[in-house]
DNA sequence: AAGCATCGCAACCGCGCGTCA
DNA sequence: TTGACGCGCGGTTGCGATGCT
């Protein structure tokens, strides 16, 4: 059966809006509040269809939007996100205050993809426009533009800010279970230059799914669920400015460089963290406050537990959570950062865990008997790689270690 | 100055999802 | 369980502004 229509279009006025109807909806809603749409034109006096009128509002009217240039931060914001997120532009713009989903699809089409493409971006999948195949996987010098599979460093960046933010719950889906919280956890490196060609972030997601690996359906980045919702995560806020965005019961550590290549981190419903004194006795224990930490472990037995690896050479951070019932892949990785195995160390020594790890470095995350791209094999153990091979750019790590 | 092309953005349209009776 | 309804999202269109010849 059809649809009706949500309006009678023969009484309905189209086209550009006049001062007047404006005036007439901003008063009607100052009066009587957002919703009830499909009313709110006979109620306050417009020949408009209530979708038209809510748009109106969203877009143009609303007292809080940013008109505006769209700054540099704000585009690399979205060039991330939208790496992140795809199309979603309402979630995009969930995460920009004052900017509404139109507004930014708009800027992405007529702006953004233009610059992408300047870059030798496609915009879309956010990958370099011309493929050149790379046979070593492994080295240590930066690849040209155009390379998609090298797993080599981008140079450390020099300003890195961190806001923290609130995933949309605009959508009325986000009633139904707030402990349930759901995010999307994706792995990216840094940019290998100014040019910005790859992205730097991640989201975690837990849910009450078990914990497994997906592939992200808009990237080939790895997608891990978990079902602990409750949690926290740390970042190193030093040096960094921070935002606030709109809220609601899930909340991100999100963190973004905005020099030489955006280094985004969202990071929700973590497990709380416990930075450890002892590698042989271990116990959970209460939240902590978001701060400054490093070389922090978190550990519980009978639950997966992993940390992340925010490094460059100015920010270091750990972020960490919880897997229940996971299948982790043990993975050793030639690139880490340096405080990674001096956490690796406490962990392997400790009485109450098992040495089983994974790395997902290399933008993507791994299947079970996956290896990395930077070829790193599957291990039952940790391993310290020697000091040459740590690596000195901006660059995300994550491992998981499992207790028994 | 006129005509044409291009750009940028506001607005529209159709569809999907959630809610409710 | 089903269909109507309301809302919101993403893609597309229309048109004024601007630039170019």
């Amino acid at each position: 059966m059809g649809r009706s229509p949500c309006c009678e279009k023969e009484h309905t006025n189209k086209g550009a809006w006049t001062k007047e109807e404006d005036q007439r909806l901003i008063n009607y809603i100052k009066l009587h509040g957002e919703g009830c749409w499909r009313s709110l034109p006979k109620a306050a006096g417009l020949l408009r269809c209530g979708k038209s009128c809510r748009l109106r509002w969203i877009n143009y009217l609303r007292p809080d939007l940013k008109r505006g240039n769209f700054t540099e931060e704000e585009d690399e914001l979205i060039i991330n996100l939208h790496s992140l997120l795809g199309n979603k532009w309402s979630l995009i713009a969930s995460r920009l205050p004052g900017r509404t989903d139109n507004e930014i699809k708009n800027y992405w089409n007529t702006h953004i993809k233009r610059k992408l493409y300047s870059r030798g971006i496609d915009p879309q999948t956010h990958r370099p426009l011309l493929l050149i195949p790379t046979t070593d996987t492994t080295t240590s010098t930066p690849p040209p533009k155009t390379s998609t599979t090298s797993t080599s460093p981008p140079p450390p960046t020099t300003i890195t800010s961190t806001a923290t933010v609130a995933a949309s719950s605009s959508s009325s889906n986000s009633s139904s279970d707030d402990q349930n919280i759901k995010l999307t956890m994706l792995m990216g490196k840094g940019s290998n230059n100014s040019s910005n060609n790859n992205m730097n972030m991640m989201m975690i997601n837990t849910s009450n799914a078990n914990a497994k690996l997906n592939n992200h359906p808009h990237d080939d980045r790895v997608l891990i669920e978990s079902n602990n919702s409750t949690g926290s995560a740390t970042s190193d806020h030093s040096n960094m400015s921070s935002s606030t965005l709109t809220s609601s019961s899930e909340q991100l550590v999100f963190s973004h460089t905005v020099q030489g290549g955006l280094n985004l981190d969202l990071s929700i419903g973590l497990l709380p963290f416990r930075p450890t004194t002892s590698t042989t006795s271990i116990k959970l224990q209460p939240e902590p406050q978001i701060q400054q930490q490093k070389q922090q472990i978190i550990h519980k037995q009978h639950d997966h537990y992993y940390f992340t690896y925010d490094h460059d050479d100015n920010n270091r951070k750990l972020l960490y959570g919880r897997i229940k019932n996971s299948t982790n892949i043990a993975q050793s990785c030639t690139e880490r950062p340096s405080v990674l195995p001096a956490a690796a160390a406490a962990l392997s020594t400790s009485t109450s865990i098992t040495s089983s790890s994974v790395c997902l470095c290399c933008r993507l995350g791994l299947q079970k008997n996956q290896p990395c791209r930077c070829n790193s094999m599957p291990t039952s153990t940790l391993v310290t790689p020697p000091a040459a091979a740590l690596p000195t750019h901006n660059y995300i790590y994550t491992y998981y270690t499992t207790t028994t």
